[in-house]
RNA sequence: GGCGCCGUACCCAAGUGGCUAAGGGAGCAGUCUGCAAAACUGCGAUUCAGCGGUUCGAACCCGCUCGGCGCCUCCA
């Protein structure tokens, strides 16, 4: 498959670095408070990477930090008035239950920071005893003057970076663009024992030595959202390729933004929404069972998978309810799929044994060029309208119904997508277009009618249709309409409802 | 100030040198239905922000202009 490598600013040929076996990284969070879309997105992206190399017979080693000793984590826990680890365990356990809800995989291995401190610390005396790194009272900086690499990933040259640098600077530091490999523990912070007194790694240090550590020195991809590519991934690359003399990741991989109003989602400006909101706020909760979330998920992936990784992509209301009618119509053909065929139907039979080979085809084409996950989409949404015809143009035979069916499930596999069962999802069709994930806080929508007073309704309307009295049955119709009711009939004789 | 991305139908969104410019949403028409709803079928850009250039040929390459966004600071 061809994959597009910031590092090269091309789509390169991905060649795995031993046989088919891949090796890849991916920056994950800060633990110090609920993530948002802009990280669903994120996750996703990779999660879907790593499922179709699977799919494409890779074994995957799938390596996710936490980095859970931060700056961050330490203004929480002072904000909080708790201890710091306590913010770390908190929003550990709400980042599983988001990756859960979305459907996204468990990573191999997922390395924590403060697990590693004794590799971080000998990189770290690695990197001043060749010359990269100096120390400055308790501190540790990165020289980047030693490195004349340094600006390679991100595509800067670090005198061009200097004119605009907005940042107070360090005078301590040899260079601006100098950053901590190791800071100093001030009074009340945690610290860890290391030959330049009490302290904790910065940032970008944990990953080079997380990755090295369980990937090796040189591995296949790493991977992030682009906001990462500089300072960070810049940082990690320079101060790897320095220790190690190597080449340090091959392929570097970045997904573009979630935006609101084409502005970057993030904590700063405010414009963010966490997923576990969105999950509460969703309008296509149901009720029982602890399956509520499904369908949100099923919704949530398929709008993020809509717009190629690379893209910004504008996230709102109107955005999700799109990717839930373009699933509705996937469902409902699983559906009609599962119902027994017209045996004599071989001619539609063959036809569809035919698309099915070449939507196979085309779907592993355009997932080969830089994992165009929307020209995917499109590709189920086609072959969708190819079987919807043969079916309405006499049917198809139970083995080809059945046969399509698992299709969709198959190759909906790569893209965690298209595994509920239709029936679950048929019954979640309770959309509310007056449900604003922004606006509305805590209202929910059955609260406004009572539902036990619906059904009544319902079954009065029955008993008018049973008579053939229409008059009243379209009257309690009209009434629940005027209420924000709709109604709709099944084949099967019951009456389905939403608001 | 430096570096970079984007601008395709009413909306979202593929396509990045040559077959009819994918697909979804919305809309309209038809089928189905007691009527509806849902679903299904059909319709929909002589045109790709504007201008100029390269080419036998450009939405795709080059230049300029206009508009939007991002990174350079913690950020997926």
């Amino acid at each position: 498959m061809n994959i597009f490598n910031t590092l090269t600013r091309k789509k390169e040929r991905f060649v795995a670095l031993q046989d088919n076996h891949v090796r890849m990284y991916v920056c994950g969070v800060t633990v110090y408070d609920d993530c948002h879309v802009g990280h669903a997105r994120s996750a996703v992206v990779f999660d879907v990477l790593s499922r179709y190399l699977q799919h494409k017979g890779y074994a995957v080693t799938y390596v996710r930090n936490f980095t859970d000793v931060d700056d961050k984590i330490l203004k929480k826990a002072l904000e909080e008035k708790v201890v710091w680890t306590e913010i770390v365990a908190t929003y550990i356990d709400a980042y599983y239950r988001d990756m859960n809800r979305l459907r996204v995989r468990i990573p191999d291995v997922e390395p924590r920071a403060t697990q590693h401190m004794p590799e971080i610390i000998d990189m770290i005396a690695g990197l001043i005893q060749k010359g990269f790194a100096y120390q400055v009272e308790n501190d540790v900086y990165y020289d980047v003057s030693a490195y004349e690499a340094y600006g390679r990933l991100s595509g800067r040259k670090k005198d061009e970076m200097l004119a605009g640098a907005r940042v107070e600077v360090d005078v301590r530091k040899k260079d601006p663009m100098d950053f901590a490999l190791w800071k100093g523990a001030k009074a009340g912070e945690p610290g860890w024992e290391s030959p330049w007194g009490l302290g904790r790694p910065g940032w970008h240090i944990e990953c080079s030595v997380m990755s090295i550590k369980h990937l090796g020195e040189i591995f296949d991809i790493h991977g992030g959202g682009k906001d990462l590519v500089f300072p960070h991934h810049e940082n990690e690359m320079a101060q790897s390729c320095a220790y190690t003399g190597q080449e340090f990741s091959r392929y570097w991989v970045h997904n573009g933004f979630v935006t609101i109003d084409e502005e970057k989602m993030s904590k700063s400006l405010g414009n963010f929404f966490t997923i576990q909101e969105i999950f509460q706020k969703s309008p296509w909760k149901k009720d029982e069972q602890g399956k509520e979330d499904d369908v949100t998920a099923e919704v949530l992936r398929y709008f993020l998978l809509s717009t190629h990784y690379r893209s910004d992509l504008n996230f709102s209301d109107k955005a999700l309810s799109e990717a839930k009618s373009a699933l509705d119509n996937i469902y409902s053909l699983f559906e009609r799929l599962e119902e027994s065929g017209q045996e004599d139907q071989i001619e539609n039979s063959r036809l569809l044994e035919k698309a099915l080979a070449e939507f196979s085809q085309q779907f592993e084409q355009v997932m080969d060029d830089d994992l165009n996950t929307p020209k995917a989409l499109a590709e189920f949404q086609r072959f969708r309208g190819e079987i919807n015809k043969w079916l309405a143009s006499g049917g198809l035979t139970s083995e080809a119904k059945t046969q399509a069916l698992e299709s969709f499930r198959q190759f909906g596999v790569p893209l965690g997508l298209f595994q509920l069962s239709s029936k679950d999802w048929s019954f979640s069709r309770t959309f509310d277009e007056s449900v604003t994930f922004g606006a509305i806080a805590n209202v929910s929508p059955s609260s406004v009618v009572d539902s036990n007073w619906i059904e009544q309704q319902i079954e009065n309307r029955l008993q008018a249709r049973k008579r053939k009295d229409f008059a009243t049955a379209d009257k309690i119709r009209q009434d629940l309409a005027s209420q924000g009711i709709t109604l709709e009939d099944r084949p099967d004789g019951t009456t389905r409802w939403k608001r």
